[in-house]
DNA sequence: GCCCATATGTTGTCACACCACATATGGCCA
DNA sequence: TGGCCATATGTGGTGTGACAACATATGGGC
């Protein structure tokens, strides 16, 4: 599943709370029910670009007897991207459903 | 607008009849309600595309005083791949929507 | 001792969306 | 007459992003 949707969906994860990385790819699975599956060489990448873009913020965690991890927040300016591609996805779902008719419902 | 639906809203249009480029372009715009508009980069090559895995079929159409056509038409296998896409699509939309919680309807 | 779950990462590849450009015809308008 | 717009088809090059495969590291269960 290639669609571009990766930036609205860690946003959305992330403005529950702070996460980290395997986290996020667990809640997105477990949210969508199984239909949506993350894979960690699109996952860390992203999760990179977002932060370079000042749309989230990282920092590590390190605990005795655990792997480090690096725990995401959602900033200011992620919020508001977060706004905008919800609109963005809304209004290009309705452009898809009504092209090809999927949505009986 | 960078998603991986052209091949879903293609075989959609052509579902209806016959259909040369140009006009699958039009169509997809104006029953989206200008949602989602189709670029000639993109149109074209994904058509042939199709055409190579039988999905779609065309064929030239000449009329004096008229710029070439070359009009296409859903075969079986493309009928059967559509019917897939459309169950993809509709499963990915669910996933979203849970995860990205984007409709309230 | 081995595999699994957790947790993070890289390299290389491929599909595809788009910008810019190109070609060709007819109609409208100044 | 000349230019622009709509129609209609196409190409070359660029960039993004999704994924396969591989890699590293820790703890627990069998």
């Amino acid at each position: 599943m290639k669609k571009g949707s990766a930036e609205l969906l860690i946003l959305a994860i992330l403005e529950d709370g702070q996460r980290h990385g395997y986290e996020v790819a667990r809640q997105i699975e477990r949210r969508s029910r199984g239909a949506i599956s993350f894979h960690v060489a699109s996952l860390y990448p992203m999760l990179y670009r977002l932060e370079g873009r000042g749309l989230i913020e990282g920092r590590w965690v390190e605990k005795a007897g655990q792997r480090r991890r690096r725990y995401y927040r959602l900033t200011t300016d992620g919020a508001g991207v977060l706004a905008a591609q919800r609109s963005l996805w809304q209004e290009f779902f309705t452009g898809i459903n009504r092209v090809a008719r999927l949505r009986n419902a």
